[in-house]
DNA sequence: GAGTTGTTATACGTTTTTGTATGGCTGAGG
DNA sequence: CCTCAGCCATACAAAAACGTATAACAACTC
């Protein structure tokens, strides 16, 4: 088996993520042309057909689809040795990648970062918001703070703490409904809610007599939620620490329903040797720390 | 900061794993100057030193140590790419790589491989030996048969039974010294062991009255230990159903001291999707539940 | 239906990369 | 001490890859 220019596998990797060889070329910042010859190249190589030609974009064959995981994880691991190579092990310079809840990267993290930045200068940050926690090993982040306990080995894990949540509604929503005074009375209300099943969605409907019906806003972004609820959609649940915030958010039976998740900041053992993860992963665990502890 | 062609990660690679430019390029199926312009072009893109150049080969700086692991994790992906596309989804055809340990791989797998290469002479299998289980997800193999739990999640995981273990020694040492007849007996005897700690090594020498100090034949490779009992070296710990094939080899304090393990068959769970890989891990699943089973 | 924007495929000149052929250097073995 | 085998660096010609320009086609907008 001939072994293929790791290149091509690049190109592979990107008109698989952008759908057609002219978005994978301005992608890369090659040219149509180039990508399309490497394809093919690839295609002889491997002796396999990876796509079939349209006019309106590639369509990837299933082994092509197979290959992709591969592609991704190359790419990963590209990125996290450019990450690693972008400092010196002993300086608090290069970029650090951090994966969070879209909440947690939108709402909390901020001023957390930019006190790192102001004590380190040197040290760049990228953030990648999202709900799966599948890519530390992998090198797609670097640190990752994550609300379920990390069960990969080979992780430096720290426990922070935990966050409580509370079922919240905007006055606006209020004017319209009567704030539901016990568990029984939420059941004709409008909940803003997910619309993939997650754990937590799982555990919320175990304990809250709500149907998936009355879910009357969804969204998979969590942020698109927390607006929903701010703007009055229905109710839902927010951090008490993030809805503390909104004057006008107004909590719905209060101590009736306790829930909390825990709190993780993990990153790859590995990266224990470099100094700017080190700092970045104190900074968070500090930082978080204090977002925790309930204000005075 | 400029991206750097995935080429030269493979120079990186090759050159981190061979230890010289020359060797690197044989490695890749290059030329020495083409592998050293692809790491001076890779120095000048990541803006750092990676070399110190000497006349006996290349000496890796801190950076560069640091940016190996990553190398390999893309060499890995790169490696299960190709393999994947190796074969069709759909047909009984292409490459699949087993990891297994040393004693597993040399004394167990052999035959049921050979029934598979006769029902299938479509599948090639490339064998990978050794006793670290952390990499079936990072791409380095597709398929695991492991000693322990595979405990990292998107693993389709089967345990397959338990492999049970005894004290054995060969008719030549024993004509020397006379056959412990008690765990107490054993002090004074020559161990066969192993060189570095392992999970294994340490609930051992919990259950055993020995000291480090005995073990006075110590290999990492299983195999060497395993010929170093048959040869008469000293005492050891060997599968029951491996022991029974040599008759010079005669079992101590029988019954005095049970020892099993568990036996697992893991793959990622994205290769349930290819033909090739189930129909092996069905075939080492059965293959093994059969070494399991005790003979008439 | 004409125009715009998207796509892939092909032809050709240029740039870049690669291989071959060197030379110089160090360390091991006779 | 000398030779030999390993290594890296450099010079130059050959080969491969790249970008530009262009054609052909589909879909969507006006």
């Amino acid at each position: 088996m001939a072994e293929a220019d790791w290149s091509h596998y690049r190109a592979l990797e990107a008109v698989l993520s952008e759908g057609s060889l002219s978005a994978a070329a301005r992608a890369l910042g090659l040219t149509q042309p180039t990508v399309g010859r490497q394809i093919a190249e690839l295609e002889r190589r491997l002796g396999v057909v990876l796509f079939t030609r349209s006019p309106q974009g590639l369509h990837p064959t299933d082994v092509a689809r197979d290959l992709r995981p591969h592609a991704q994880a190359m790419a990963a691991a590209a990125g996290a040795l450019a990450r690693a190579a972008s400092g010196g092990a002993g300086e608090a310079r290069g970029t650090v990648r951090i994966t969070a809840s879209e909440i947690v990267g939108a709402e909390v993290l901020p001023p957390i970062l930019a006190r790192l930045a102001r004590a380190h200068p040197g040290i760049v940050i990228e953030q990648v918001l999202s709900n799966q926690a599948e890519d530390l090993l992998r090198g797609a982040a670097d640190i990752a703070v994550r609300m379920v306990a990390p069960s990969q080995e080979a992780l430096t894990a720290r426990k922070i703490g935990v966050v409580r949540l509370g079922l919240y509604a905007h006055r606006s929503y209020l004017a319209h409904r009567p704030a539901p005074q016990s568990l029984e009375e939420m059941a004709g209300h409008a909940i803003v809610g997910f619309d993939h099943e997650t754990p937590f969605l799982r555990e919320l409907l175990r304990r809250l007599p709500v149907s998936r019906e009355q879910f009357t806003y969804r969204a998979d972004s969590d942020l698109a939620q927390l607006a929903a609820i701010r703007a009055g959609v229905g109710i839902g649940f927010i951090q008490h620490a993030i809805a503390r915030r909104d004057p006008g958010l107004v909590e719905l039976l209060a101590g009736q329903l306790p829930f909390e998740l825990g709190i993780w900041v993990a990153m790859h053992e590995d990266l224990r040797a470099s100094r700017r993860m080190r700092l970045t992963f104190d900074a968070l665990a500090e930082g978080l720390a204090g977002y925790l502890a309930p204000p005075p």
